[in-house]
Parts: C-alpha cells; structure tokens; sequence
DNA sequence: GCGGATCAC
DNA sequence: TATGGTGATCCGC
C-alpha cells in the first residue's frame, strides 16, 4: 500500500506515542486526539492491546540492555571503531554509483481507488477495502477520520460512522495490476514487483535509446472515455480532454498543492506547447527521466483511470522514498550527483526507509536518532551496539547508498498457509484444521510443483501469543499426507505440553521450506544414473529387483524431456502408482528388520564414525515413489522405499478419522485429505463430497462410484482397502494425491525406541514420522542441556521428560489416540490475502 | 536447524 | 462480536 502514514499507523500513535502524523485534519474530518481517543476506547481491554502492552515491554527491555551496554563503551573503543567504520564508510563512498536511473512506482490508495472507479455511488464517500475485522486500504477522504490500513474494520466505523467497507475483489485488482504491468514492461522488461500496486523499473538502458526516438514515439493521445484503447504512441482517440484530473476518482484536496509536479495535468513539455495543434488532443512528453515517469504515469492513468506515484532516484532505497514525496498522483526525483543525493538525505526521518520499521525507529530513537544525519554521526556508537549486517545497512542508508540493479526474481524459499478464526480448543478440532491446511499447501505446492524437507505450524493463542515448531526431515514432502503426518505431531506435542488445559487457538498455520537448491537439483540429476548403476544392490536389500526393472525406472524420465512441466507431473504419478501396484505384493518387512531403525540406532549411538558407508550423501530416487531422495545414508534410504512400499497416509488418515466416523458430523466434514475416494466420489457426484470417513462401512460399500472396497474394518479401525482394477484406471486418470494402496495392520503396537510409547497407528510410514520427530525432539533437548549426544535416547527421556511422557500416555489412553477428526469450526474467512505476487511472476 | 522478532505489502 | 496472510530475513541460540 502506500505512503508513510500507513505506516505510522495507529497503534504507533496509541501506543509508543510516535511524532506527527501528516493528518491534515479538515473541516469533516478528525483531528488527531480524537482518532486517538475513540481508537484507544475501542481497544483498550482487548486481549489484543494485553498483547501489544506485552510485546511493547518486551522492546523496552531490548532498549534497556542495548543503552547498558552502550553505558560500558570506552571512549578508546569508540575511537576504534571509529576509524573502522570510517574505512568502510570509504568504501562505500568509492563504490558510489550514480548511473542507473531507477524508478519506483505505487498506485495510489491501489484497492480503494479500484473500487471507486467501478461504482460511482462511492466515489464522494469515504471508503474501505477489507472487512469488519481488517482493513487493505482506505481512500484518502476516510483517512481523514484516521481511517487506515491494517486497521480492523470495526475501530474504523467508530471512527468514521459514514464509512463503506467494501469487500475486496482480488481477481479485479490482478486484472488492473496486469494492465499496468504491461505498460511497466515498455519500459524496463525486467521490472520488478513488490505487490498487484508497487514495483521498481531500470529506465536507464529506455532513456539511452530514447534520446534517439521522434517526437512521434513519444507523443500519446488523450481520451476522457474509456471504451477505447490508448496504450501506443501516436493512435488516435476520441474526444478531446477535459481535465484529466477530473478523471481521476480519488480526492486530492489533502494534497499539498505546492508538491503538485509541474505536469501534473500533462501539460506536456515546452517543445510542444508551442505546437497548439498538438496540444488540443495529444502530448509528447520529452527524453529527460522525469519525462519518462510522466509518460508512464500518463499512459497508466488513460488505461485504467487510476493514478500513481513515482519516485526517480539513482538507486531503490531512494527511489521508494521519492515516490512518497508528492503522493498521491505526484512524483519527485533525485538528480544523480552526489549532493542532491546528500541533500535529500539530510533530514530524512529514518522510518521513511523501507527496513526500519517500528521497533527499530524506537531503538535508534533511543539513542537520539530519528534522522539519516544522525544515523551517519552516531555510524560508530552503531557498530558497536548493532550486528555487522545492520550497522553496514545503517551506513548505506546514511550515505544514500541502495541496490543500482534489480535483483532477478530470487527462488521461493517457503511456503504457507495460516488462517484465523474464532477460538477452537478441542485438540480432534485443530488437527482437522490443521489436515485441512495441510491440503491446500499440498495444491499450493502443487502447483509450483515443490517440495521441501521442514515443516513448520504456527499457532496463536487467544491471547495473541505465537508459537513456531518445526520439523526437518531426511526426505523431501509435498503430499498433505506427508505434511499432515509431521505437522500432526508438532501440534500434538503443543497440545500434550499443555495438557490438561487446552490450547484455545485464534490461528494456525502452516509451511513448507528447505526446498532443494539448484546445486542440489543437478546432484539429483546424476544421482539418477548413479541409481541405475548402483541401484541394483539398493533393491535387493528391499526386496524390490525383481519387481522393478531399469526400463520402468527410465519412463518417467524420457516423458518429462518431451512433455510439459504439467504432464510430466501427471506421468509421474502414473508411474508411481503402477509401481505401487507391482510391489503391493511383496511381503512387508518386519519393523525389526525395517531401515529406519538402523538409520535410528545410528543416529541416537552417533559414536565416531559418521560414514562407513560411502554412499554418504548421495541422492536416490526412490524406485516406488519416484521422488528424489537425498539421503544421508543408504539406511535413510532404504527407509524411504520401505515406507513407500508400506503406502503412506492414506491408510493413516483413513485409521486416523474413522475411529471418528460414527460420531463425524457428515456435513460438515466436507473435505478430509481423503483424497483417493472423495475425489473419485466428487467427479461423479459432485454434490455428494462428504468425506469417506464420515461414512460407516455400510455406507461405503453402498457407494455408487464403488471407487474401493472395505474387507474389512476392525472397531479399533483397522481396515483394509483395496482397489479393483477398473478403478485404477480411472484413479490414474484424476491424479490422485496419494497414488499408493494402502494396506493397515492394526493389530501390530508399534512401540517408539526415542520417547518409549506405544504408538497406536499401524502405518509405518506415520510410525517413521513420529520416530524422526521424536527423534529431533530428544537431540534439541540433548543439546540444550549442553550435553554430548552420546546417552542411549532413552536414557534421555527417563530424567527430564518422564513427568510428561507419562502424561502423554494418559493422554493416548484417554483419547485413544484415534484422535477424533470431526469438522473445524467454521472458519470465517476474515482477511483474504492482500497481496498475490504470483500475479507479477 | 529452531524459534522469536521484525519488516514489507 | 471483532485486530490478516504470505514471505523473507536476522539473531541468538
């Protein structure tokens, strides 16, 4: 969104009693101790201010250990650090670049100006996007009652009685956000967004050719309507203008008149205005920077009736301040020499930086920094009080130093999902919220086809405290099964740890990271050949050879050189389940012959050797599943076609949520990540979604797309699926999540060698999850006690932990540890995203 | 690697 | 009645 004064929004005023707010308070509007006082009612109480209180405290005390370490700084360790920053202040200077003409772009009040566009009736009035809970943005007439973004809907209406709260339409603003796009592209094609209404543009490379171009390429039309195309030079358009201020929905009055850019109606250039002709309908802007943002501001403004702002600065940092400078529908540049640079910077509030934020405004504020200058004469006090990267960030702000390229559009590091809803203490709840967020991060990730090594939940309290727990693993994920198995064990590990109270959520969440590099791709790629060579052995010890030849191993790879990215994803899945099908024969494993106990033993004895194998660090692709597999070792491996060859959740989540099934509100429990039959069920019978667990064995048996077969299902849930082959078929044909058949033998106890408990489930692949869980909770624990990692893990577990493993076990009997998987609440979808970045990718 | 915090949008 | 969702990064373990 933009400018600083969302920035400053008001729990700053409210609470850490920041400095002036540009709150022109007219005539209708509020002045600032009023917004004050009405906001300060409406929170005050609220577990939300508690927290904000708390968390408040808790930046005090970061001030307050920070000032006494600067209280023990000798004058000699000043003078020291002086001179180093200095040398690298030196640097920096010398390294200067002043070349690059870079451009920031921020569509003003971007959601609410959309709306307004697209219903008149709003255009006088004051108006919010968002909800009752949150607000995206406001118009600038509501900000005059102290309406803001990242405000809840609520406070605004108290603010402003007057107020309409639209909801947002994102699919529109992605739609007007592509048109602008398109226009960016002619000028840098390497621009970079930051969200549906801000981006940066390298114009430098556009104006050097543009110094060549005639005035023709440079000349645009000027249209009043809309219903005809104007986005190329020189194309006629109809009738001729009015003011083009007029076309634009949004108010200014608050609008400092004297920051008005000169061509703020386009008044186009000198050259031209002695041509009156061409003044009538056209304009043709000139080849200087400003000239070029104009034009660009221009044509954004005759294409969609919106305006923007811009900055034009030598580099990013100040090209985003710039583009605040004269917001709304203005913009400012900085000269690319160094004094006009130094100028600006001068009195620069620090927060107006895009990185310091809130809490870092309070720290430098502490130690009487608010303005860049200052920033510069305090340079070596910073470096000793500051870590390396953000004193050297410091400095690069207080020489109006920033990036003079924009950097390539870096590989996603993670992704997630997390929701807030109203409060949901019942444990059978939150797993099944937390299965369900596991299904749409699985599609999510699906889509960008990754798959990654951590699980990460998050859960906030009713109190608005936020817990992370993650999760790493030895094998890639991506299926909501895989996700669902870890993340369920993080959350029962929260949940246990606060037993016998409840956890009473407001949110949770949940993401996927440690995606495989590209280095690490390309090792998958030899680990391939590798396989084929080596593999034979690998099989063997699975019993797998004879099931699986190179040919079929090849398939997957000859189509994905043909066919899209898409289809190969499809073929692959094919593959897995047509190996699946030929190893479901083959007889399981005992768990005491089972890879992962000797991965496990390995790890907990840890002694000396790391590796006497020498596949140490290799990558393998499973034969079963034909997902990459990097794995420490040949064990770890092995313990991956093994889980694979058992079919992973399905036949957890089918154990899982049947126990539940008798009592399961069938309505509700509309879309468990039981994917093989309630998608199967959903082609077909559309209106009939309700997930098989929710559905007796009767009732499953007498389903009409006969997608499966119970044999048979034990009241402890254990049950046996099978598939006939005509189903298979069509299975294949809808891709199913989780192509492997499931088979679960309940009657087994599993018994964890880490925490010593019974484990109720029967699949072995839910059995290795909660062993590698377990497995990374007893060596954090071992770690944190400052230990070697040498006792046998059940030592471990015996002294500290015994009080709540004990629990834990009353607990599991309790429960059953059939944890029921009845529907979430109804989940109110309170603030859908505000920003889809994908759009611009 | 984990967890809390900060920041941007 | 009621205070968001996504992604990145940093720091101190």
């Amino acid at each position: 969104m933009d400018s600083t004064e969302e920035k400053n929004n008001y729990k700053d005023d409210l609470l850490l009693r920041m400095g002036l707010n540009d709150n022109k308070a007219g005539m209708e509007g509020l002045d600032k101790e009023k917004i004050n006082k009405i906001i300060m009612e409406a929170t005050k109480g609220s577990r939300f201010y508690e927290n904000e209180l708390k968390k408040e405290k808790q930046v005090n005390q970061r001030i307050e250990n920070m000032m006494q370490q600067k209280a023990q700084i000798t004058s000699q360790q000043l003078r020291k650090a002086q001179l180093q920053v200095d040398r690298f202040a030196m640097e920096l200077e010398q390294s200067r670049d002043l070349n690059n003409t870079i451009v920031h772009i921020d569509m003003d009040a971007f959601y609410a100006a959309v709306e307004m566009r697209d219903n008149p009736e709003l255009k006088d009035k004051p108006i919010a996007v968002g909800s009752s809970s949150m607000l995206s943005t406001s118009n600038y007439h509501a900000r005059r009652f102290g309406v803001r973004a990242a405000m809840p809907g609520f406070i605004a209406k108290r603010l402003c009685p007057q107020l309409i709260i639209v909801p947002p339409n994102f699919d529109k603003y992605r739609a007007v956000s592509r048109e602008v796009k398109e226009i960016l592209a002619d000028y840098d094609p390497n621009f970079m967004a930051m969200s549906l209404d801000e981006a940066y543009l390298n114009i430098t490379k556009h104006l050097q050719e543009r110094q060549n171009w005639p005035e023709d390429k440079r000349k645009y039309f000027i249209k009043t309507g809309n219903s005809l195309e104007n986005d190329k030079p020189g194309k006629e358009i109809n009738k001729a203008s009015e003011c083009e201020r007029s076309m634009s929905p949004l108010l200014f009055e608050d609008s400092p008149p004297d920051l008005q850019p000169p061509g703020n109606t386009f008044q186009v250039n000198t050259e031209e205005q002695n041509n009156p002709q061409i003044l009538q309908n056209s304009v043709v802007f000139g080849t200087s920077a400003e000239e070029v943002v104009k034009e660009i501001r221009f044509r954004i403004e005759q294409k969609t009736t919106l305006t923007a702002s811009a900055g034009i600065a030598p580099n990013t940092m100040l090209a985003k301040v710039c583009s605040d400078k004269n917001k709304p529908n203005g913009q400012y540049q900085i000269l690319p020499n160094r004094q006009a640079v130094m100028d600006f910077i001068k009195d620069l509030p620090i927060r107006k930086v895009s990185g310091i934020g809130k809490v870092t405004e309070k720290m430098l504020k502490a130690l009487g920094i608010t303005t860049c200058t200052e920033i510069y004469q305090q340079r070596a006090l910073l470096s000793l009080l500051f870590s390396e990267t953000s004193w050297h960030y410091f400095l690069h702000i207080s020489l109006g130093l920033g990036s003079t390229h924009l950097a390539r559009d870096a590989e996603r590091k993670s992704m997630s999902v997390e929701r807030t809803f109203s409060e949901i203490s019942k444990a059978e709840e939150q797993y099944s919220l937390c299965q369900e967020l596991c299904s749409e991060l699985a599609q999510d990730l699906q889509k960008e086809g990754l798959k990654g090594r951590t699980v990460t939940i998050k859960l906030k309290n009713v109190n608005f405290e936020v817990k992370t727990r993650a999760s790493t693993v030895s094998y890639v994920v991506s299926t909501a099964e895989e996700i669902f198995a870890i993340a369920k064990e993080l959350l029962k590990t929260e949940i246990d740890a606060e037993f016998p109270q409840p956890l009473r959520l407001r949110l949770m969440g949940v993401r996927l990271s440690s995606f495989p590099n590209e280095e690490d791709k390309k090792h998958q790629q030899r680990s391939i050949i590798d396989f084929l060579q080596a593999g034979n052995q690998t099989l063997s010890a699975t019993g797998c050879t004879e099931k699986i030849d190179k040919d079929q191993v090849l398939k997957p790879l000859e189509i994905s050189h043909k066919t899209s990215f898409f289809d190969k994803k499809r073929s692959e899945r094919k593959w897995n389940h047509q190996d699946t099908l030929k190893c479901e024969t083959m007889s399981r494993q005992s768990l005491q012959t089972s890879p992962s106990f000797q991965v496990l033993k390995k790890k907990m004895s840890e002694t000396s050797e790391t590796s006497e194998n020498s596949d140490n660090g290799q990558i393998f692709t499973c034969p079963v599943c034909f997902r990459e597999q990097e794995s420490i070792t040949l064990e770890a491996f092995n313990k991956h076609v093994d889980t694979c060859l058992d079919g992973p959740s399905i036949s957890e989540m089918f154990s899982y949520s049947h126990a539940s099934s008798i009592e399961v509100n069938k309505k509700e429990n509309v879309h468990h990540s039981f994917s093989l039959c309630e998608k199967q069920d959903y082609e077909t019978h559309p209106n009939k979604a309700e997930s098989v667990d929710a559905l007796s064995k009767e009732e499953c048996s007498n389903l009409p797309s006969k997608s499966f077969n119970i044999e048979h299902c034990h009241q402890n849930s254990s049950c046996t699926v099978s598939l006939e082959n005509e189903d298979v078929g069509s299975l294949r044909r809808q891709e199913p999540l989780q192509p492997h058949l499931c088979e679960v033998i309940t009657d087994q106890a599993l018994v964890c060698p880490v925490c010593n408990l019974e484990q109720k489930t029967s699949d072995l692949t839910l059995f290795n999850v909660h062993v590698d869980v377990c497995l990374n909770k007893s060596i954090i624990q071992e770690l944190r006690k400052d230990n070697q990692v040498s006792q046998p893990k059940e030592n471990t577990k015996g002294t500290g932990n015994s009080g709540r493993v004990q629990k834990t076990v009353t607990k599991t009997k309790r429960s059953g540890l059939m944890t029921k998987y009845s529907a979430s609440k109804k989940i109110k979808p309170n603030n859908p995203r505000h920003t889809l970045d994908i759009f611009f990718k």
